[in-house]
DNA sequence: TAGGCGTGGTA
DNA sequence: TTACCAAGCCT
C-alpha cells in the first residue's frame, strides 16, 4: 500500500499538463504566473504570461515600466489593480533590496499583492520551500477526501495542508494537488473514476457531499431575518467517525445505554475523533472500546454535517468489516444485534444520524 | 470580516 | 438566461 502522497504524485507525472511557469524557479516569473492566475483559469492566462515575459522579463523592467504600459500588458485579463501591485512588489525589490527576493513565505508576504496562497506558491515554486498551499482546488480537494467540517475553519484547513505537504518534493506535490482539483476534482463536477484518491476518498460517489464542498472558501455566510449576516466561527466543531459492520449481509447496531443522551435510540458503534488521530485510527480505537473488536477494512460510506445550534458535528460512516465479527461484546451499550437490509431500515435512529439511513437505502437499493 | 474587484466560460 | 466558477487580495 504506497502513500497517500506516493498515489497523487503519480498520477500527477503521467497527468500534468505542460505549464510555462513549471519550467523555471525565476522568483519573478514564479510570480507573474502566480498573480495572473488569481482567480483567473489556466487556459486564460497563457497567452497574458507569455506576452507579459517578453515585454517585462524581469523584475527591474517591471519595476521601471510606465504605469500605463503596464495597464495595457495586462489589459483584458482581468482585476487590473493585480499589475499594478504587482509592479510595486518589483519596485520594492529592486530598490528596497538590491533585486533580492525574500525567501519565505513570510517574508513575501510583507510584498505588495501578495497574501498567504501566493507568498506560499512561491516560497515552494521558487525556492522549494516544503510549505503548504491552500487555493480553491486544495481546499475542494481536502475538503471532500478527508470529510472535513463546513464550513472549514481557515487556520485548521492550512495545518491540515502542512501534515499533508511531501517533503520530499513539495513543488510536485502542491503543484499536483492543485492539478487535482483544476482536472479531477471539480467543482461542478468530479471524475472519481480516474482520481489517484478515490479508494481514500470521503466524498467519492456522494453527490450532495460534492455539492457542499464545491468552494469550501466561499460559503455563504448565513444571515438573520434583518439580512445580518451571523458569526458562527467560534461555534465548537467536532469530528465523529461511525462503523456499518457487515458480516454475512448483516449489520451490527447497538442500543444506546438507557439514560444516557437520546437513550434508547438504535446506533452505529463510534465517537469522537481524537486530536492526532485520523478517521482510521479513530475507528479502531472506538471498535475495541465499545465492542472488543479489530477491525480489517474500513471503506467511506456517507458523511455529513450536522448543526446542533451550540456546535458542529461532522460525522464519517465507513463500511467495515472485523477479524472476528462474532466476537463483539456491547462493552458500551445496552444491546447488540446483527439485523437484515430491511430490518436496519426500520430502525429508530437518531434525528441526526438519518443520512447513514438515506445513503444505505440507496446502497442496498430498498 | 464581508464585500468589491474584471473578464470570460460553462451548465 | 441566470448563476456560478476561475492557482486571492485588500479594505
Amino acid at each position: 500500500m504506497s502513500s497517500p502522497q506516493q498515489e497523487l504524485l503519480s498520477w500527477y507525472a503521467a497527468n500534468k499538463r505542460d505549464l510555462p511557469w513549471r519550467h523555471t524557479r525565476d522568483p519573478y516569473r514564479i510570480l507573474v504566473s502566480e498573480v495572473m492566475l488569481q482567480q483567473t483559469q489556466v487556459d486564460r492566462v497563457l497567452p497574458f504570461y507569455q506576452r507579459w515575459l517578453a515585454s517585462f522579463p524581469d523584475a527591474q523592467t517591471c519595476a521601471e515600466a510606465e504605469l500605463e504600459v503596464i495597464h495595457r500588458q495586462w489589459k483584458g485579463l482581468g482585476y487590473p489593480s493585480r499589475a499594478e501591485r504587482l509592479q510595486l512588489a518589483c519596485r520594492e525589490v529592486v530598490q528596497q533590496r538590491c533585486g533580492q527576493w525574500p525567501d519565505t513565505a513570510a517574508g513575501l508576504q510583507e510584498l505588495p499583492g501578495i497574501g498567504p496562497y501566493t507568498a506560499g506558491a512561491v516560497a515552494c515554486f521558487a525556492f522549494a520551500a516544503a510549505v503548504p498551499l491552500v487555493d480553491t482546488n486544495v481546499a475542494r480537494v481536502y475538503a471532500r477526501r478527508d470529510g472535513l467540517t463546513m464550513p472549514p475553519d481557515k487556520k485548521e484547513l492550512w495545518a491540515h495542508a502542512a501534515a499533508q505537504v511531501d517533503p520530499g518534493d513539495p513543488i510536485s506535490y502542491n503543484n499536483a494537488l492543485m492539478e487535482l482539483g483544476a482536472l479531477i476534482c471539480g467543482a461542478r463536477s468530479a471524475d472519481c473514476g480516474a482520481c489517484p484518491w478515490r479508494e481514500r476518498c470521503v466524498a467519492r460517489g456522494d453527490d450532495q457531499r460534492q455539492q457542499e464542498t464545491a468552494n469550501p472558501l466561499k460559503v455563504a455566510s448565513r444571515k438573520d431575518s434583518y439580512g445580518v449576516a451571523i458569526t458562527d466561527r467560534k461555534k465548537p466543531r467536532h469530528h465523529v467517525v461511525l462503523a456499518l459492520i457487515h458480516h454475512d449481509g448483516r449489520y451490527l447496531v447497538a442500543k444506546r445505554p438507557h439514560g444516557a443522551h437520546v437513550g434508547g435510540f438504535w446506533e452505529l458503534p463510534g465517537g469522537k475523533r481524537e486530536k492526532g488521530e485520523d478517521d482510521r485510527v479513530a475507528l479502531a480505537r472506538e471498535v475495541i472500546e465499545e465492542l472488543g473488536g479489530e477491525i480489517l477494512a474500513a471503506r467511506p460510506f456517507v458523511s455529513w454535517n450536522h448543526d446542533y445550534g451550540d456546535r458542529y458535528i461532522s460525522f464519517h460512516c465507513y463500511r467495515c468489516r472485523l477479524f472476528k465479527p462474532e466476537a463483539v461484546a456491547p462493552l458500551a451499550a445496552d444491546e447488540l444485534q446483527w439485523v437484515e437490509p430491511a430490518a436496519f431500515m426500520q430502525l429508530n435512529f437518531p434525528p441526526a444520524n438519518g443520512p447513514v439511513q438515506q445513503r444505505f437505502k440507496k446502497y442496498h437499493r430498498l
